[in-house]
DNA sequence: GCTTCAAATCAAAAAATGTCAATATGAAAG
DNA sequence: CTTTCATATTGACATTTTTTGATTTGAAGC
């Protein structure tokens, strides 16, 4: 896991919008096509392509080509790799003593 | 734990901008107050200010008062819900059958 | 009461994100 | 190799988010 501020944020984009929030409660039900999602979210083609295409780069979703549809569903590594990471964001240091705030 | 997905994505707000990350990361080091944030961050009072809002109301940090100062903290009940609920979300459903999916 | 200082709020501008319609790509079928 | 169909990409536009500077609020000290 690397830590760059850039790629962590990239990972939680997938949970910020609504509507990706949407899509993956679909595929929690199992892997879909895209077509099938379209019609689910009510939705038009290339915006549906745009989330799937930062669910993808988040890692939390994983697509596969069958001809020509493409199959999307949820990837264990990346959920985990995101747990981790949340995780590791908010877990305090060793040590917090609250020590050099303000005048304290 | 309530499940609207306006309330879920405000949850994953606190994560999806570099700043905030940012601030959280300063944040791993124990309660600080907004002057330092400021500082640290070199970022503006307003900008700050705004920042912090969306990091509270997402429940990942609380703010306590003390006179004229506001000191943040990660919220470990926050956190520790955001962790359930990043579990719900990625989690598929009991039996996944990948039935009905297109021509398949 | 007034003044001072930290932080919140507001309004406008700037930047980023999301949508839509049109077009491109690439696989399969004929 | 042409057509067809599913999805990706593009560019224009709308919407949302973030920044900035000015103003307000509210606590503390005089």
């Amino acid at each position: 896991m690397d830590l760059t501020p850039e790629k962590n944020a990239k990972v939680f984009k997938a949970f910020c919008d609504e509507k990706r929030l949407a899509i993956l409660e679909l595929l929690r039900g199992g892997e879909k096509c895209a077509c099938v999602l379209i019609e689910q979210m009510e939705i038009g083609q290339s915006s549906l392509s745009y989330h799937m295409k930062i669910l993808c780069e988040s890692g939390i979703v994983e697509s596969r080509q069958e001809g020509k549809w493409t199959h999307y569903k949820i990837s264990e590594q990346g959920s985990y790799e995101a747990m981790q990471l949340l995780k590791a964001i908010t877990t305090p240091y060793a040590t917090a003593d609250d020590s050099d705030c303000c005048n304290r």
